[in-house]
DNA sequence: ACTCGTGTTAGCTG
DNA sequence: TCAGCTAACACGAG
């Protein structure tokens, strides 16, 4: 389920109950989860080295070790990261190793594990940071600003790309566009300046109510996307679509698709 | 019972 | 050349 908020809090369980510890053995045996590397190789590089810190750019976390090489992890869609039985942000342990994809175990006993029912998460050496863009939580308003409001692309595509701006999933896209009440349809570069510092300030404020309430599924909209969904504010029907290739929900009224979106007063949607 | 999906990316297609 | 689509992953939710 991890968003940005999610994987923060991974990244800061790692940093809190992971760094230091030598490293006795690694369990790299998932050869999907470790992809390119075959079985063996992450555990060579990593046997005997400590991990000094505990990174993160967008949903991209990385470790940096003594020995040099650097550890990448990503939860894909339904990882979480276990420390010594503790999962992060959630009190109900998962028992059991079934779904323990990848694991690094310290000389002391304890272990770090990637958990992942659905086997989207990675585990490799050496991750390409520089090319995610910068991360949401952290990116200025003039880069944003820079990055996000071009292009021909659909605006939803565009702030996903992470590429573009790292850490922004489906639903906080959703959850984002809806507060700042634009199209997810709308072409990037068709918004006017307003537009984009609203949805800006909009993605701000969803990621900090996202951190705050325990992720993203807390979010205003979330609770509309379903079939009958009304939307929170104006009441008018919630309408879904495929935008990207994900599926997208939006406010027929407020968040309606028109000419130079975003550029009038919001409420009075042409069509 | 059956469809869909909070992510990413290689591989195709037009 | 490249934007856009699909499959792959494996399980839970609706």
């Amino acid at each position: 389920m991890p968003e940005l908020p999610e994987v923060e809090r991974a990244r800061a369980l790692i940093e809190a109950r992971a760094l230091g510890r030598r490293i006795a053995a690694v369990d790299d045996s998932d050869t999907y989860v470790c992809r390119p590397h075959p079985p063996g190789e992450i555990a060579s590089a990593l046997t005997g080295a400590r991990l000094t810190a505990a990174r993160r750019r967008g949903k991209t976390m990385w470790c940096e070790t003594d020995r040099g090489p650097v550890l990448g992890l990503h939860l894909g869609m339904a990882g979480k990261i276990v420390v010594d039985g503790a999962e992060a942000g959630d009190p109900k342990e998962v028992l059991g190793t079934t779904w323990d994809r990848f694991t690094v175990e310290f000389e002391d006993g304890g272990r770090l594990v990637l958990r992942d029912k659905r086997r989207l998460g990675r585990a490799v050496l050496d991750p390409v940071i520089e090319r995610l863009g910068p991360d949401a939580a952290e990116v200025s308003a003039r880069e944003f600003r820079e990055r996000v409001g071009h292009g021909a692309a659909p605006l939803k595509v565009r702030i996903m790309d992470q590429a573009v701006i790292a850490g922004v999933g489906n639903l906080l896209a959703d959850e984002a566009l809806w507060q700042a009440r634009i199209s997810p349809q709308a072409p990037a570069g068709s918004l006017s300046r307003p537009a984009v510092s609203r949805l800006y300030h909009s993605l701000q404020a969803a990621l900090a109510s996202a951190e705050a309430n325990g992720g993203v599924h807390t979010g205003e909209v979330i609770a509309a996307r379903r079939r009958g969904g009304v939307c929170p504010r104006c009441g008018a029907p919630m309408r879904q679509g495929v935008v990207g290739g994900r599926t997208t929900w939006w406010c027929s009224r407020e968040q309606a698709l028109r000419r130079a979106a975003g550029a009038r007063a919001p409420g009075r949607a042409t069509v």
